[in-house]
DNA sequence: CCGCGACCTG
DNA sequence: CAGGTCGCGG
């Protein structure tokens, strides 16, 4: 240090400024350091993005199951391998589908509407099969035919159902453009995103549409609710296509077992003898007489339950033929009588299990993606990314996929879908927003956290890929998501409040779980960039209690929704240890109160919340910076009557549609829901802007300090705050009536 | 030393 | 709104 000299020459005055600035400089420069790191990061990291990335890429995966289980059957069925299979699960899958085609002929009448959910909704059973075998002849052949053509056709079948897929998500979008209900709330928030947000692709302009509309001060409850709608409709569309490809891909099976046994029967009749050779030609054959077109194949009007019926008949008439049903593998390629029988069986058997666990991969997966969607359905309604299979693939096993889905209801499945949770997701809340609720219990106790619990997810991905980004498949470099990262990172925000229990049943309504949600995922983030810079490497502590925050961590990586309930003390009726939204929005009502509340008057007042001195100082902070925008109005309006020519404060007087009191009351009650707002503070304002006036006036202000006097009045004009705001559902109730 | 509040900044 | 700085008083 060059001025370790002239700093020891500073006069006794300065030094104990120094000591104490000298201090408290070494603890803000690491804070500086962290919040740089921060922002460095910031871009880098991105979970919900991860997200996003996941939720989409379950949906790929699945098809990717589905098809390669397909795969795997045609294969196996060829080479006449083991696998028998009770029937009892082939009769479910019949009746899943019978169901299934039912309801699509009869329902939805609405889904017509929609010029590109007729991609695949309404595409009737009749035409899967017609349009398969225009489509490629080859379709409706055996697998004993080609198998590379069968596989081919998977995938253009996968191809074309993405397309689909893509082609909706991207129509919903320009639906969400088109309504005013994407301008939510949150206005400065959003203008603060339009910026950041335009998608990096070419092909989501889109997005910058939506983006680039105009705000809307006001929506109506309407519209939440119809946007809602909206999103269930295309939930329910996007079920139905599933379950649709697994009928088509099912049918076509069910035609080349047809084949086969069409074939063999008639073979059968003639010699009773069939070699796969012969079988081989046969199949050309079915093929020549198929590419001939045979548009009213028998086989293809036959329902997936008749199917599974005539296979079980058909493998019945064997074993009575028989005599004895065999088990081992149908490999030996001796030629002797009936080969082909135990053979045709065995090839139904494996088909009926390989279709049902296919099938019920395919439903669980559906079902699950669903389940967890709800709260997510804002974040699915961006262009899909086109996430290469490969990132899947790379660690391939179901477990990514497990967990992955895991994490998805973590963030996601927690949330009990209120409609104008839902709704809120559209808005799209900025970085700020996002440290709001617990920056303080990160920053203060960084140094022995980063000791005591490391993230378990949190090191730098370039540094030491995690597993949680491993497991998303996200990587720094790989990630490219259209929307920066805290776009989805706030996605429960109420714009109205704790949302009432309208979820009977599920505790996990609980606005307290709501916000908790909320937080786990912001802390998630600062903790991720926390730890980046700081203990890159840092080894597994166990979890120490410090302002629960390893609690939430766990809970944020565990991912197991029960476990996370019983793991947490604070689910349910339990304290939380972190302040929401809803107590912010309680704090600027209590505003209109109290303007210095003491730390005790809002540990009583904030009852819900578990204190520590960071949540303390957090609330202390928010006061704070009421006070200061309050002040800071009355210094504008005060020099602004000025300019007017007033003269005397008697002609200042604050009323309900004063100028002043509307950016006050927008301020503090936004959507001026709080309609109490007490008479009091109009009085209080009143007297702060005439303290203002009067000062200025008198020219006080040339005093730096000159609004001292002015704080030492106002503080003394506190009024008791209501009881009803000791309640931790006090918004519910006062904001309901 | 510490806590708090004002102030400034992003 | 939060982070940071600064000054003051205990």
């Amino acid at each position: 240090m060059p001025d370790h000299d002239s700093t020891a020459l500073l006069s006794r005055q300065t030094k104990r400024r120094r000591v104490d600035i000298g201090v408290k400089r070494t603890v803000g420069t690491a804070s500086a350091f962290f919040a740089k790191a921060r922002a460095t990061f910031f871009s880098a990291m991105n979970p919900q993005g991860s997200e996003q990335d996941v939720e989409y890429s379950v949906v790929q995966h699945a098809d990717g199951e589905k098809s390669n289980v397909l795969r795997k059957l045609l294969k196996r069925a060829n080479s006449y391998e083991d696998a028998m299979m009770p029937f009892p699960g082939a009769t479910i899958i019949s009746q899943l589908l019978k169901n299934n085609m039912n309801k699509n002929g009869g329902t939805e009448p609405s889904f017509q509407a929609s010029g590109l959910s007729s991609t695949g909704s309404e595409v009737h059973q009749e035409d899967v099969c017609s349009n398969s075998s225009r489509d490629s002849p080859q379709e409706c052949l055996s697998p004993f035919g080609r198998p590379a053509m069968s596989q081919f056709d998977m995938d253009r079948l996968c191809d074309e159902h993405l397309r689909a897929k893509r082609a909706r998500v991207e129509n919903i979008i320009r639906g969400m453009s088109h309504s005013p209900s994407v301008a939510l709330r949150g206005n400065e928030n959003e203008r603060e995103m339009a910026p950041q947000s335009v998608s990096p692709r070419e092909s989501y302009r889109e997005n910058k549409r939506k983006q680039k509309l105009p705000q809307q001060q006001q929506q109506s409850f309407q519209q939440l609710v119809s946007a809602r709608k909206e999103q269930k409709r295309e939930e329910r569309r996007q079920l139905k296509q599933q379950l649709e490809d697994m009928q088509k891909q099912l049918r076509q099976l069910q035609e080349k077992f047809y084949q086969i046994y069409d074939s063999t029967d008639s073979e059968n009749d003639e010699d009773g003898n069939l070699s796969e050779d012969s079988m081989r030609s046969e199949i050309m054959d079915a093929r020549a007489r198929d590419s001939v077109g045979r548009s009213d194949n028998e086989m293809c009007e036959l329902d997936p339950g008749q199917f599974i019926d005539r296979a079980r008949a058909l493998i019945r008439e064997q074993e009575i033929a028989e005599n004895k049903p065999k088990r081992e593998g149908p490999k030996e390629k001796e030629h002797r009588p009936n080969s082909f029988h135990p053979e045709g069986k065995h090839l139904a058997e494996t088909l009926k299990q390989e279709l049902n666990t296919a099938m019920s991969q395919v439903v669980d997966t559906v079902v699950k993606v669903f389940s967890s969607k709800p709260s997510r359905q804002l974040p699915q309604v961006f262009p899909p990314l086109q996430i290469p299979q490969a990132r899947f693939a790379v660690n391939g096993e179901n477990h990514n996929f497990h967990t992955t889905n895991q994490r998805l209801q973590c963030f996601g499945d927690v949330i009990i879908p209120n409609p104008l949770d839902t709704f809120s997701n559209v808005q799209m809340p900025n970085s700020t927003d996002q440290t709001e609720a617990l920056p303080l219990v990160v920053r203060k106790n960084s140094s022995d956290q980063s000791a005591s619990a490391p993230p378990p997810g949190g090191h730098h991905a370039s540094l030491h890929q995690s597993p949680l980004s491993t497991t998303t498949g996200f990587t720094t470099s790989s990630f490219r998501h259209p929307f920066p990262l805290p776009l989805m990172a706030y996605p429960f925000q109420n714009p109205l409040g704790a949302p009432s229990a309208s979820f009977p049943g599920k505790d996990r309504a609980s606005p307290e779980s709501l916000d908790l949600t909320r937080e786990t995922t912001s802390l998630r983030t600062k903790m991720s960039s926390h730890h980046m810079n700081h203990h890159p490497c840092s080894p597994a502590h166990p979890p120490s209690t410090a302002e629960g925050l390893s609690l939430s961590l766990i809970k944020s990586e565990c991912g197991d929704l029960q476990d996370m309930s019983e793991i947490s003390p604070y689910s349910g009726s339990a304290m939380q240890e972190g302040l929401s939204p809803n107590h912010l929005k309680k704090a600027k009502l209590m505003f209109f109160y109290t303007r210095y509340p003491s730390s005790n008057m809002l540990k009583t007042y904030f009852s819900d919340v578990k204190f520590n001195r960071c949540i303390t100082s957090q609330l202390i902070k928010w006061f704070s910076n009421f006070r200061e925008f309050y002040y800071i109005q009355m210094e504008k309006y005060a020099r602004q009557a000025i300019n007017d020519g007033v003269t005397s404060t008697e002609e200042l007087s604050i009323t309900r549609d004063c100028e002043l009191y509307r950016a006050l009351n927008m301020h503090y009650n936004k959507a001026n829901d709080f309609e109490q707002v007490p008479e009091r503070f109009l009085e209080v304002a009143q007297i702060t802007l005439r303290e203002f006036f009067n000062a200025i006036i008198a020219g006080k202000d040339v005093d730096p300090s000159w609004k001292k006097a002015i704080y030492k009045v106002i503080c003394k004009l506190d009024s008791e705050v209501p009881e009803i705001f000791k309640s931790p559902n006090c918004l519910q109730e006062l904001l309901h009536e």
